[in-house]
Parts: structure tokens; sequence; C-alpha cells
DNA sequence: CTGAAAGCGCTAACAA
DNA sequence: TTGTTAGCGCTTTCAG
């Protein structure tokens, strides 16, 4: 469509036989203005339409007043709900967001965080693709001083701010849980070994058992393959269940992934808890919907996301680098998927 | 954090002693450009980690390559769906894109829209929010002349390019399915009236009956309140309940609201679908976990976030005003929850 | 209180 | 094949 000539801070300064630098002050009120020029500025910008041009103001100030956020994906709503939790303090503090999916691919992450990079975004937030083990495209915004946060799946290799869950010791209290509701053999649903939250979860997982002098098997412990979908969850329970293993607990890395596992075991007439007892991991609304709903670890996402603007805004703000780590608790959130009906006495 | 001085287009070409044009073809690899030179200024822009000035290159251009995407709510599917299908065609032609939600808020809406507006894309794509019934602030759109296609909820006093589900067509689909299952009192909880497809899924649900001689009870259709969210259908469920009105169907505006109900039901041990049968809007990947599995209408939201694209590229690449508008139908997917075990001999 | 002028980093005629 | 030059729309010293 053809292009239609915007009105421009010179259009009325014309108009008004002004400078072009009263206008901006004008239009920014700035205090050393005559209040008979600014009225009349404003009522012409009014009546002609006029919107400021950010991408001048951008080149001028050198500063976009902009955050970029990469997430892998929309669809969760675990990362949704970071967002909504970044966009409310970023407009509070005066700051766009831009957002972005990597779609859990490492190459499109590597394309946006440099579409980013070239749009000038005053400050970085990420959380990176499940594929991400490489993280020279982050590098880049280190060497040019362009503050960087990440939550919840950082990259090992890089000191920078970041906001993270304690996976450790979520993993470990839901398996204690499931213990001292008497189970014994508990599978332990694991996540991509790419991703530092898998590990970690798995290493409360072993802790767990350890404290309560349970062996560890490699058995169960199930690799869900690449994904963190319901399918995933799925396809392994099946496959669990095929190889004749049957263990009397089941702790999901996440929520869709042992909402995949409760399905299959109903198809297969395992009763839940009573046969074998679900724990999940993130806290899905899905998980209330479900039946039996589905006992997790709720993260606080909104916080979450509060929280790396925070950081990404000292680091703004700040005249050296700075670092901050913050790591938040998930709280076990008990429901009937866990909830043996029988009580056992067991040994704590 | 202090500003690092970024290798610009002139540092690259002081060093090599030609001209800022030169380096700048260089970069873009422009046809008339000296093989040597060429390899010179790509060598150096990698050594000193050149990245181009988007700012600077938008205002130059006067074209972002951006376009502007406002949804009321990310945390939902089917947004988070249409905006996947949005960027995949969007990057696909060489365009960026800009994410942001209104939360469901009118106020929200105007800013953002006001903010992108500033930002200079070259077009956006809309679904509004629920509170929204001013469009004062898309008719600047139209005024610049900046293309601008809403999808799924439109503004109904904007002639503008849209996308939109056959809501009618749907809504009359799921009751007749309802009805050939032998239901005949069958309520119809509303979406808020401010939306056009409130309006046109009442409509749907009125001619179904209509055509199979059933006539229309006001007590049967419910209005939810201003939310589209589960509680609201669960609120509303209830308050039928406790006013004695029992209905032996309930086509819901969509699928959140309809799970609402359904959990409801359960609670007051009503049998799905025997004693009322259910059937939701949207497919949310929960309608598939919740028992009985949820009856529901597909929407084809990635194909609708294509098709979006691409009636804006339309406008983009169009010498003159464009209006086209595209209207999907919306598959009817029938699951447990709306089929009566009773097989009934219905005239049709 | 207001104006002049330089500059942000890049593109694109028009020349050479 | 390359250089010169004039912008794009706005901010911001420095003068007046």
């Amino acid at each position: 469509m053809k292009k239609y000539k915007e009105t421009t801070i010179l259009d009325i300064a014309r108009e008004l036989n002004v400078s072009k630098s009263t206008v901006s002050r004008a239009l920014k009120n700035h205090h050393s203005i005559g209040a008979a020029t600014k009225k009349a500025v404003l009522d012409l910008a009014k009546k002609y339409n006029y919107h400021p041009n950010n991408i001048a103001y951008s080149l001028s100030k050198k500063s976009t007043k902009t955050i970029g956020v990469i997430v892998p994906l929309l669809s969760h709503y675990y990362f949704s709900t970071v967002i909504s939790g970044i966009e409310e303090l970023a407009y509070k503090e005066g700051y766009k967001v831009i957002i972005c999916q990597s779609a859990e691919s490492y190459e499109r992450e590597v394309i946006v965080s440099q579409t980013l990079l070239s749009s000038k975004v005053d400050g970085l937030i990420v959380s990176i693709s499940r594929e991400t083990n490489n993280s020279d495209h982050f590098k880049v915004y280190q060497q040019k001083n362009v503050p960087l946060v990440f939550f919840d799946r950082v990259c090992p290799d890089l000191d920078v701010s970041s906001v993270v869950i304690d996976d450790y010791q979520g993993a470990f209290n839901a398996v204690e849980h499931l213990i001292m509701g008497g189970k014994r053999k508990i599978a332990h649903f694991a996540g991509p070994p790419m991703l530092k939250i898998s590990l970690e979860r798995i290493k409360g997982y072993k802790d767990a058992l350890l404290k309560h002098g349970i062996p560890f098997d490699e058995n169960l412990l199930i690799d869900c393959g690449s994904g963190l979908e319901q399918e995933n969850g799925s396809i392994a329970a099946q496959a669990m269940l095929d190889a004749g293993i049957r263990p009397d607990a089941i702790f999901a890395v996440c929520d869709p992934i042992a909402i995949g596992v409760m399905t299959t075991l109903k198809k297969n007439k395992i009763k839940i808890p009573d046969e074998i007892g679900v724990v999940g991991f993130c806290d899905e609304p899905i998980a209330t919907v479900i039946e039996p709903p589905l006992s997790s670890l709720v993260q606080p996402a909104f916080k979450i996301g509060e929280i790396s603007v925070e950081l990404l805004l000292n680091q703004i703000n700040s005249p050296i680098p700075l670092v901050e780590k913050k790591v938040l608790s998930a709280e076990l959130k008990i429901r009937e998927s866990s909830l043996s009906s029988v009580l056992n006495d067991n040994r704590i």
C-alpha cells in the first residue's frame, strides 16, 4: 500500500513558525517552554493526528526502551504466565516487550537472538530451547554489553544473571512425599539430559531415595526421548509396562509427561494412586482437571517474570557489569494422584 | 550499563579506505561490487563482530519489516497456535513479528496498538479484547494506511480484512449433533454479548433448535458473565442447577466454560453424557484429557495465523487499499461427552 | 524561553 | 565498480 505522508515534528514546527526543537520539547513537555507555545503545539499535534516516530527516537537516543524475550514455546501455560509477569513490570517501568519463540529449535533461537540484537533491545530475557548446547549467540550480547537474564532454563557455561527454581529441592520433596505415602519402587520419567533442570531433578530424585535407604534402580530411571509432551509420556509409560517394569509410584519431570503417563496407566486399568502414585512438575491448569487431580510442584511463574525484569533493570541501570542469581522454591501441591488411601507406617 | 561502542558501517569503511556506500552494498551483496572489496568487507565485519543496526535501516527505508500482533491472552492454546502460524509464514517472507497481549483489557489494547503504531510496524494482526467496543485506535491505522487484519474477534464497525470461523455454522452443527443424539432440552452457555462470535454462536444454537421444531426457551440461554474461563462455567452451571433448571444437554461457547460446566456436573453426580451431554468450542488440548473426553469444534488455528499473514501481505504489496474476508469452518470433533449410549430414533 | 546545527547509522539517487 | 551527498525523524548541546 502506498506510503502515507506522516506528519512530523517538522510539519508542525513550520506551521507554527517555530523550530523543531521547540516542538520536540513541547511534546515532551520540557519545563522551559512557553505555556502558549506548548498549547499550540499540542493542539496541532492532535489535529494532525501526530504520532511520534519511535524509530527515529531510538536512533537518536541510542536506546529503544524495549526488552526482548525468547521462550521455547508460547503454548505452555508456564511460559505465557512468566511473560505476563515480565510485561506487567516492564510496562510499569516504561519498557516495551518483544516476545519471540524459539519453537524449541536451536537454529530458530540463534536467528531470533540476532534479530533482537539488531533491533537494539535494551536487554534480553531468555529461557533456552531444549536443543541448545552452544551459547555463542548469547556471548555476543555479553561482548556488546547488552544485559542478559536467563530464567528456568539457563546456559550452564555462561556467567549471567538468572532466576531459576530449585529443581533439586522440588524433586527431592516430591519423591520424599511419595515415600512417606508408603511407596518404595519409585520411577522417574526424566527430561532431556541437555537441560540442566532435567539433571537437577534426577539428582533430587536419587538423593531422596538415598536418604530413605532405597537403592537406586537404573531401570526405574526412564528416558522420555527428546520431547516434553504428553505423547512422550504415554509412549514411555507403555514401553515401561511392556518391559514388565511395574513401579508403585512415578515422579515425572513435568506435567505433560505426567498426564501422558496417567492416561496410559488408566488405559491399562491401573489404579491411580493406589497401584501407582503420580507426581508432576509445573502445575499446568490441566493438572486440576484430569482424574484423579495431579499432584505437582507449583512454580511461581508470574513472579519469575517480574524478577527477571528486575534483574535486567538492575543491569541496565548499573554502571558496571552485574551478575545476580535468584533461586526460588517450588511448592509441592498435593492432590489425589499421589495420595495412597492406605496409610503406611514408614520409618522416617 | 555503560554503552559499548558498536562497530558501524563507517568504521569498517574507514579501515578499508572505501566509502560507506561500498560497505553497505558489499554487506547486502549488491551485484556491482568488486569481489575483492566484498571479501575484505565481509572479513572485517566478521572480525569486528559487526551487526547491522536495524533501527537505522528502518529509519532510512521507512519500513521495519515487522508485523505487529495483538491477542487477548497468550495463555490460550488457541491464540498461541495462531501465533505460531503467523510466525511461520512471516519469517518465511522475511518479516519479524512483535507479539503483544491486551490481557483482555480495552485500555491495554489501546496502549499497545499505539506503541506498535509508533514502532512503525508494517502491518497489524489483531484479535480484540472482550472489553473492546470502540475501534478508534484501529481507525488511526486506516487513516495512516497501515494494513490491518483481524482474526477471530473482529470489530463489527470496521471494514477491514479478516479471517474468522463460521461460528454460526459451527454452533448449528454442534446443536444439531446433540439433537440427533436424542437430546431435546438443550442449554447454551453463552459468551459476552460484546463479542460478535458470541452472538453468532447463539444464532446457530437457536436456528438448530428451530429447524428441529424445538421451541427456544429463554431460561436455557445462560449468561456466563464477562469471563470465558473455567470458573465462569462452573459458577453458571451451579447457579443453573440451583435454579432447578435441568437440561439434557449443554452447548458451551468455549472449551474452558465447558470444562467448568463438566466439573460442576460431576460434582453434582450428574452423568455425562447420559444425563447431560456437553459440547464445547475451540478444542483446547485439555478437551482430550478430561473425563469423559469433551466433544468440541476444532478451529484450524495454525492455518488462521498463516492466512492472516497472507491477507496482510496482500495489503502491504497492493497499490490500492484491499479488503478480503475469509471464513473457515470449524469441524465438529465428537468425543464421549456428547455420545448418548442410548440411541434414539429421532425424526430428521 | 527558543533556535541552529550536529548527529544517531544506514540507504539510495546521482555522479564519476 | 565506487564515491558523494542528501536525507529518514528525532534529540540535544550550545548559543542567543
